[in-house]
DNA sequence: GGTTTGCTTTCACATCGCCGAAACATTGGG
DNA sequence: CCCAATGTTTCGGCGATGTGAAAGCAAACC
């Protein structure tokens, strides 16, 4: 997986999208400025300026982390890979997949869904029921679980037996 | 806990053995030495000449790291997670949880955790009872621990050896 | 021994989530 | 343009889960 570099604290925004979609990233900290707190183990930061070979070891290490952690790769053309296998999704399944990849590990919310999935306007609320049902017996085909959390919403993970640690966020 | 700073490569057998306790450290590289990569996400390196705020920097994001190994985290949606394993709890069983582990270690009383559960209206006394034991069911499957101190209120609080076994398969 | 405190099980009720089946919509091939 | 295949939504009933009350048991305290 890649490692996207950040500014900071030119680039704050786009720090926080990184840091709720989970994705692996390095902030480059002008000089005599405070860093910001890593908010888990995929985050790191260098103060500029930076040595070339330093910032290739840490870029090196943040990939190897996020890599250890085993998310499930989705494709633009709606194939869904996990260690060694794949799944066709449909354009819904697929965009139900998508949000609850984005937060892997933890709880996507049934409102968040449903906007995710139809952004204009939502069917009734049977049809997310329906295509979590399918959604859940595709992505069991490889491996990947999806955990409901009764009022809150659904989450997706992976038997702790695959090696994937859960996201720590809240 | 304490962050431990090791000289690299001076004292590179004393970075093994950290390693294999699982103790949070620091490595202190020389000038124009490869840093050793990290073995888990409590080690992390710096290059000297550092940078003495800096330093403490990172010392801080590893303790704050190693003591979140060792504490369980609620999230706002309802999930219980410890050291990698995660329950779900329904509303009224996330308001006890988070009662009791906004003082993780000491006890709460009766009285406070019944005002944290039902801010208006309390059930009868036995109905917290009720919860308790049904918390304590689950909040065991991801090894926490709820004891009850008589006449004084509940305390939650991990088995002592929940920190030795993830230092053990780092 | 009697009283207080805490633990657990069982019940009833309400809500929520699940999923089969069928209707409806869209796409693509001929 | 028609038909078949595929994708999507609706409907409806069943089962699971959350909650609090009640009752009986167990343990600790005096």
């Amino acid at each position: 997986m890649d490692v996207r570099l950040v500014r900071w604290p030119a680039a704050r925004e786009q720090l926080q999208s990184l840091r709720a979609e989970g994705m692996p990233r390095l902030v480059v900290v002008d000089a005599d400025v405070v860093p910001p707190e890593p908010t888990d183990e995929l985050e790191d930061w260098v103060r500029l300026p930076a040595d070339q070979a330093d910032v290739r070891i840490r870029v090196d290490t943040l990939a190897r982390r996020a890599e250890a952690r085993h998310r499930p790769a989705l494709s633009g053309e709606g194939l869904l890979r996990f260690q060694g296998e794949a799944v066709p999704l449909s354009p819904v399944e697929a965009r139900v997949v998508d949000a609850l990849m984005k937060r892997f590990g933890a709880v996507v919310s049934r409102r968040d869904l449903t906007e995710a999935v139809w952004p204009d306007e939502a069917p009734l609320r049977n049809a997310l029921d329906v295509h979590i049902s399918r959604v859940r017996r595709r992505v069991a085909e490889v491996g990947l679980h999806i955990r409901t959390v009764r009022g809150r919403g659904y989450l997706m993970d992976a038997p702790s037996d695959s090696g994937q640690q859960l996201a720590a966020n809240g």
